[in-house]
DNA sequence: CGGAATGATTACAA
DNA sequence: TTGTAATCATTCCG
């Protein structure tokens, strides 16, 4: 500050305009209107101000300031920054809303980076592992309190640094709005031009924040797609968990569509989500249509298992939606095919009725082994 | 190691 | 929204 001050008191003084020169506005723009004007002698003026001394200068500008002429010359400079300012704006009035940061903003949203209330966090959190999926739940948890935690990092971090830039716009804006108040006495300075100098600094600061927000998409995107791949890295249901679902699935041959209700008892029951019961039965239901043969064994297999079940339970009638609620105590393997048969033929898929492909008997189907996860 | 099995994802239709 | 069909990516197993 103290050195622009210096430099202005300096400046506003040079000209070489002697003291009868500046009374006269007419007189000041024939000279600066004269490039001849010796550009060693105001060089040298200028390097002389840097060898002023503080109180040199405010000397000097306080003398300039209290100068009878001064009102003059102001109006004078006042008149040519009037002109050289209208040539300046309208080339860069207009800044149009950056459609980049809009984007980049747009996604932090979304990933519940910058979005509501900190309070929110691990509401926002979910909310952005659940559009991260795009599918339908995965909402089992563990696995997702490391990707919460590490995103509630990215976010913390992201907002401290953006407090940080805030703040230092601030500061920086106060700081040039005092310096150009200040020396708005000295030389001509608009309200106006004060608005664009601060709307220039918000442009620079606004685009060091679009640094900041690009690299915290960017972590996002790399914390998202570890996720992703972790969420791929999937692991087998354990035995107990296929079983019950395979029960369901053949005692309900006819019609292999568990309800809400069904899916969350089978869900409880196997410890795995709701969207995994889904997605099991729609990957077992095609499969199963593809190719009954291969699954003819298994289909028999269940059909005992439950008949079995059902007869050593004896006949517990009323089991509200219990999965592997068989319909009577023997349940024979002929019903299985029957079953299957109904399922294809009811079904209102484009099926090619190949039913009778369920008489072949194929490979059995090993039963996978069971995996702890967690 | 290679192929089968299998859970998850995606595109699409009703 | 839900289900189907195709496909991807990983795991399992001989």
């Amino acid at each position: 500050m103290d050195d622009q001050t210096r430099m202005l008191a300096g400046l506003a003084g040079l000209g070489g305009l002697s003291q009868g020169d500046v009374g006269d506005p007419d007189s000041v723009r024939k000279q600066l209107g004269q490039p001849q004007q010796d550009i060693g002698d105001i060089l040298q003026q200028i390097m002389a101000i840097t060898d002023e001394s503080l109180d040199e200068a405010q000397a000097r500008k306080h003398a300039l300031n209290c100068h009878r002429m001064k009102p003059a010359l102001f109006s004078v400079l006042c008149e040519i920054k009037e002109k050289t300012v209208l040539s300046i704006r309208g080339i860069q009035d207009e800044d149009p809303p950056d459609p980049q940061i809009m984007r980049l903003d747009n996604m932090l949203l979304a990933e519940g980076v910058s979005g509501p209330e900190k309070g929110g966090g691990s509401a926002a959190a979910a909310a952005a592992a659940a559009a991260a999926g795009g599918s339908p739940g995965a909402d089992g948890g563990v696995e997702h309190s490391d990707y919460r935690a590490k995103l509630a990092q990215i976010r913390q971090i992201y907002h401290s640094e953006l407090e940080k830039y805030e703040q230092a716009c601030s500061e920086f804006t106060n700081h040039v709005m005092n310096l150009l108040r200040e020396q708005s006495r000295t030389r001509p300075i608009s309200p106006k031009e004060i608005e664009r100098m601060v709307a220039i600094i918000h442009r620079k600061f606004s685009s060091i924040q679009m640094q900041l927000k690009q690299s915290t998409c960017e972590a996002v995107m790399i914390l998202r797609s570890r996720f992703l791949d972790a969420r791929r890295k999937r692991r087998n249901f354990n035995k107990q968990a296929t079983e019950v679902l395979n029960e369901y699935f053949y005692s309900h041959l006819s019609n292999p569509y568990p309800s809400e209700e069904a899916k969350e008892e089978l869900a409880k029951k196997c410890a795995i989500t709701v969207s995994q019961v889904s997605n099991w039965f729609g990957n077992k239901r095609i499969r199963y249509k593809k190719n009954i043969g291969k699954f003819q064994e298994e289909a028999n297999l269940y059909a005992v298992k439950t008949a079995v079940d059902a007869a050593s339970v004896s006949a517990q009638a009323s089991q509200a939606n219990s999965p592997a609620t068989p319909n009577s105590g023997s349940y024979s393997l002929s019903h299985a095919g029957d079953a299957a048969a109904a399922y294809l033929g009811l079904h209102p898929s484009n099926l090619n009725g190949d039913g009778e492909a369920v008489l072949n008997i194929a490979p059995s189907l090993q039963p996978q082994v069971g995996t702890e996860d967690l």
